[in-house]
DNA sequence: GTACACCTTCCAGTCGGATAGAATGTCAAG
DNA sequence: CTTGACATTCTATCCGACTGGAAGGTGTAC
């Protein structure tokens, strides 16, 4: 099957496949006479296995190197194991991180809700978070640094 | 003050000062006549106010759209109140992903702790990380990236 | 013959949040 | 006078995971 097949069959794009061979993720396919990729189905496999693979937050270095290993007909249950358990660990503190700033912000949010807006008139004090003074923002940019200041459509990604 | 003061009073980095200033984050400084900045004790306090609002996981982004209404001498409380809220849905909103990602890897590792490494041999289906290993990872959105690690200096890289 | 989908390669850009380095200027102390 | 600690500017680089576009080749349908 082409490129575009598999695309198709896994969802991922035929840039990020091509992307993917190119950092040693998958290997080099075959060529058919035109030059065109020639994959098996094994590589729909190896693809989904990707997927799964990022789904649990392992980045593309860490899949490669089980993937890597696995190539070399190693036994990587050990290996695999051991970046799931350290993986494991980092999202736990992760996560614990978050939560703190979770609950910080909770509070921040409570007071802000709560606070009177007549006293929200002193431009250099919010009252909402912290300490702080504040002066209008020269918003110069200069060429090559881009902050776009979007005052909606916030958005982590 | 010149920039080193800030900066040893802040613990923000002259490069990340003159950074910030670049991207709009920071005004433009009055200079002294060798053409250095001079700043004012606002600015400390305008740094930490970053400080802070970065360690609640607004991005600097959101940080300047704070800083800029402000700017404008208008009232932030309502502003500010609501990029609290929506941050703190997306945060909830990412946590609850998180554990979820945590969950599951919590079962694929105790699940690769039980393995027979003799049973790792199929070279794409790894038992450890699978379609079939009793997850549904199928969240297929590309590109809201559950793994935003924040600011706090979580890496695993 | 031509429209169109599909494929190829290569190179550049994006996002956020900085950090690094080069080349040069300023200033006070010893 | 020299050293060194600061300051300035500019450009470039990093991380990860792509994404976009140009410029072209291929394959099939009408």
């Amino acid at each position: 099957m082409r490129i575009g097949e598999v695309a198709r069959e896994t969802g991922v794009p035929t840039k990020t496949i091509r992307y993917y061979e190119d950092i040693g993720l998958l290997p080099e396919p075959d060529r058919a006479d035109n030059g065109y990729r020639e994959y098996g189905s094994d590589t729909v496999d190896r693809l989904r296995f990707v997927r799964d693979a990022q789904a649990t937050g392992l980045s593309l270095t860490e899949i490669a190197s089980i993937l890597d290993l696995r190539g070399h007909g190693e036994t990587t249950c050990h290996h695999v194991l051991e970046l799931l358990e350290r993986h494991l660990s980092d999202l736990d503190r992760h996560i614990e991180t978050l939560h703190k700033t979770r609950d910080h912000l909770d509070a921040l949010t409570e007071r802000a809700r709560n606070l009177d807006p007549a006293e929200c008139t002193d431009p250099y004090r919010c009252q909402t978070i912290s300490e702080d003074a504040g002066n209008p923002v020269g918003k110069k940019r200069r060429q090559g640094a881009h902050l776009h200041l979007a005052p909606q459509g916030h958005s982590h990604h």
